[in-house]
DNA sequence: AAACAAAAATGTAGCGCTACATATATTTCC
DNA sequence: GGAAATATATGTAGCGCTACATTTTTGTTT
């Protein structure tokens, strides 16, 4: 009499048409264990004529809801950012967890605070932060007293107050940097990544610190920046390849920035890796798809996305916080044909 | 005294607090316009106070709930995908409507049925399906008497029981062809698609009208399968290669096939567009990150999947439905390095 | 066959919110 | 200043489902 008329199917219609009360209906479509087969047949058969299926609101209502992790990420085409989609996705699915997904445009502090606030207002019961926007988060205290928990994707260090899944990012860029010197390389050139990532500088550090170690002195004028975009590798290649004294290889601060190397050296003639090696980051698809076969170091985006899913599933249905740690995933040189011994 | 006792805060905590009726509370949070400056002052200090926020599957079940569009699609990662996925996102985003995902892993006829079932049972209000799920369904009468709206995102053809967005694949391939044709090239291998994929048929059939038309006699050995795959590319191309007269051109059915082809053409010491001209389809990130830069035809996936989520949301809000009618977007060819006239 | 135990089915009372109707405060106009 | 018009606030009655307690049915034991 209120409020529009509703001809809704609901439980009680199905309980109906199948002789049983509405309860029984609901235990049959959770399965619940105390319902006799024929019960349930009816019940079955009442479901299939009617075309009928629980209301989830109502469901998430009344009883435990089911749980719901957000995902902030930055609205880009990027290979990284995609294998971390599909990484939360395939365990969101595989627990049973629903995936809201937020993405960002600018990612100024702003938008960062109101990202995180929507997905609270939706019903977030846990938050995962991609790169950069979890280092941001962090040094503006937005995740202080967040009302649920926040898990850090692939952050540059280890954050304070976060859960963070990440590699280590140092070792790797050092571990890199030492295998070209290993094959003789001694003038690198390295292509950083955006300003704002965190992992631009920590990337850098794990280059400069094999160079140190190896005891070459750093040529400043070989480190240029980059924004991990193929356009900007486009650029910083050309400045690295215009030196007087240019580089014998170049590591790149992801394979996108690599295949901008790989593509301006083969417009200026230079054979890879015969007269110039190059390394990428991540090893996205990318990697294998152009030639010569990248050498990057293997950066497991899925992994760790779905280690953070699992991580933040938990923690949203309660389960014990292990101490606000870092998880270290493990990383691997991927050898391929982009590198090998400097000319002469 | 029954139930768990909860210690939720809910609206009515935040109109205690504020000193007003839980329905102030609820048209401040909804903005609704009838509420006076002091009242929404005093909500809001208390909703800060309490760092509330509206339960959504209380305001979904009472109210008009929030529109949810489902998203079937492959779970691999694939650049055209991740281009639906992204377009998707935003408009579902932008017309505050939420995206629900549903990765398949297999794609047999059950699976599809189960996944469009899932969603439903989630509370899909109109569901997408990327190819071939969209193909696939149609011809098994799944989508047939489906209790939502289904949309078809980019099938190979208009199919008969779904709305569907895309762009004529005919017309590109020959046109592309025509292109090929136009450039002097008259043994063009082609590399078609997975099987399943209508679109494969339809790109082939496109590709043939083209030789057809310019009276240019066919040769069933430079009709090459593949699965879209940059693997199966590597096959075809070794395939077409080593053939005795080989093709002075190979049109591939999607770039990470003409990526395949390019780096074998490579590593046969073959110049890309000198020797072979090397033409793609989907123009995907992919396409100007190798070298030389891909001809290609642009399928504006995202824009697809952008038109799609728009047309799911408006059915889904009871919009009146168009006629069940296909929408064809406009394609292009992006002509870059990786073509030039046959050799001699 | 009566007495009890276990299994299955049902009734009741909300979950936290909003639509709608109703009640109260404020403004407008003559 | 008071009636009518308008703006604002509040009560009431569910939305469709499930937790829990209760009742009914079925099975088991002596």
């Amino acid at each position: 009499m209120t409020r529009r008329p509703t001809k809704t199917i609901t439980i009680k219609t199905v309980a109906e048409l199948a002789g049983v009360s509405p309860m029984s209906v609901s235990n049959v479509l959770n399965n619940r264990h105390k319902v006799r087969e024929s019960t349930r047949q009816a019940v079955m058969d009442a479901v299939k004529t009617l075309n009928y299926s629980l209301n989830p609101a109502a469901k998430s209502l009344a009883g435990s809801g089911m749980t719901r992790i957000g995902l902030m990420y930055r609205n880009i085409e990027n290979a990284f950012l995609s294998s971390i989609l599909i990484g939360s996705l395939e365990t969101t699915n595989r627990m049973g967890a629903q995936l809201l997904l937020q993405p960002l445009e600018v990612g100024d502090v702003g938008e960062v605070a109101a990202g995180i606030q929507t997905l609270i207002s939706n019903g977030a019961n846990a938050i995962l932060i991609a790169p950069p926007y979890c280092e941001i988060a962090n040094s503006h205290g937005l995740t202080k007293d967040a009302p649920v928990p926040i898990v850090a994707l692939s952050p540059g260090d280890d954050l304070s107050e976060e859960y963070c899944i990440r590699i280590d990012d140092f070792a790797a860029a050092r571990d890199m940097t030492r295998y070209l010197i290993g094959l003789g390389h001694k003038d690198i050139g390295f292509i950083r990544g955006a300003e704002h990532h965190l992992i631009s500088r920590t990337r850098r550090d794990g280059y400069m610190a094999a160079l140190r170690d190896a005891g070459i002195a750093i040529r400043p004028e070989l480190i240029v920046d980059g924004d991990m975009s193929f356009e900007s590798g486009l650029d910083a290649a050309q400045t690295l390849l215009g030196l007087a004294v240019r580089p014998t290889a170049i590591f790149a601060s992801n394979d996108d920035v690599a295949a901008a190397v790989t593509s301006l050296a083969h417009r200026k003639g230079l054979d890879i890796p015969r007269d110039l090696s190059v390394a990428g980051f991540d090893d996205t698809p990318i990697a294998v798809k152009i030639w010569p076969a990248l050498t990057t170091v293997r950066h497991p985006g899925a992994r760790i996305a779905s280690e953070a899913a699992t991580l933040g599933i938990m923690l949203a249905r309660g389960g014990t916080a292990p101490v606000k740690s870092a998880t270290h995933l493990d990383y691997m040189l991927a050898i391929r044909e982009s590198t090998a011994p400097p000319p002469g």
